[in-house]
DNA sequence: GCTTGAATTGAACGGATGTTCAATTAACCT
DNA sequence: AGGTTAATTGAACATCCGTTCAATTCAAGC
């Protein structure tokens, strides 16, 4: 009927996060109501909207958020190293990010759809600039003749594709290790750039 | 109030179809009332019951049908050439198939999970055997020594979704033609399976 | 121990949703 | 011309939706 013993403000929003996350993953954000979520979290409804203004506001702090971390954590991760090698950084740095955020992934680019135009231009400025990260390395690495030609924005949209298509099919109770996902999935990246390296990168046996 | 004028059971049929797919992509198969549907093709909501018994029936019908044609229209451009060839073959079917359709390709992704799990199930085995097939090609043309070793399942996996990232990017009037893009990502694609052509196979100045 | 604020509730609101159905009109067939 | 069927409608139904709000209980600070 009112506040319930033990009750924290802090937990309660992670949890409602977490639940946000798996169930929009799971049936879709038009999909899923606000009374569904709150049971979920075991809660009424009506406490869902001391934590979000609205069910909009939330979707977009769960794809913002998302976006700054992942930002983030990459800025963290280059080295300045030369193209070939910070190309593996950044293939093996996208995997082992998501691996346990495989349903933000999923969201991210899933519930672009469900957007307000305004929210939707925040989100995909971000992702532009990830996006364009990238082709930066492949057009450095072009340059230096150590990949082939190519069209680095198109080939930079492609290995992300590439790589986020992990979230079809990806199981975590599956028989292969993120160690050998990682190394199948490097060695595909550095074969469409034609990183030379990648004829010597043979690690499928673990698979 | 009744039957206008020159209707036509066939033609409001299409208009549906056409409809339905265009919205459900930009909105999502959640977020398009019966009602919006019907109004956009000109019609009262009751009167789409006359062409599917229900909301999700009609989805199913649309994914349903599209893996048919896609299946379909494959077996008939298959070739039974040599792996090499083949897996550009379907490459280019891919894209050319698909570019005329690409709101049902985009369906046929975003959409599964609007699915009931009995008609989930039946359009993964027609999407299955899709993948199968490219898989097939894959290893033949690994044991004929053609391609590099590599895991076939996964493999194909990574290709349709690196495929599929056209969806993502893609619009009607951008700057590149069908075959400058079909030139590009056949590129790519003969690049991860290693195949040797795929040095010679400079298209991309036509980008 | 009293007060203040944080956490949560049930009930309610207005509107939208998928779907049904009897009624109505146009086209087709003989 | 008349009868049958195909195509469509408006109104209605029950249910669910996102959201608000006054009321209630718990925790923390003085």
């Amino acid at each position: 009927m009112a506040r319930r013993i033990g009750s924290d403000g802090a937990r309660t929003r992670e949890a409602i996060r977490e639940a946000a996350t798996r169930l929009i993953a799971q049936v879709g954000y038009e999909a899923l109501s606000m009374r569904r979520l709150a049971e979920e979290v075991g809660l009424g409804a009506a406490a869902l909207y001391r934590y979000y203004p609205n069910k909009q506001a939330m979707l977009f702090k769960l794809l913002d958020t998302h976006m700054d971390e992942l930002l983030a954590c990459w800025a963290k991760s280059r080295q300045g190293a030369a193209p070939d090698a910070e190309l593996e950084v950044f293939t093996r740095f996208h995997i082992r990010h998501h691996w346990p955020r495989i349903d933000s992934l999923f969201l991210s680019y899933m519930e672009l759809r469900s957007l307000t135009p305004e929210n939707f231009a925040r989100i995909e400025e971000k992702r532009n600039r990830y996006d364009r990260g990238l082709a930066r390395i492949l057009e450095e690495g072009r340059r230096a003749g150590l990949f082939a030609e190519m069209d680095a924005r198109v080939t930079a949209r492609a290995i992300i594709a590439l790589l986020n298509g992990l979230t079809t099919w990806y199981r975590p109770d599956g028989p292969i290790s993120r160690e050998a996902i990682e190394d199948i999935y490097w060695n595909m990246v550095a074969r469409v750039v034609g990183a030379p390296q990648a004829e010597e990168n043979r690690c499928l046996e673990r698979a």
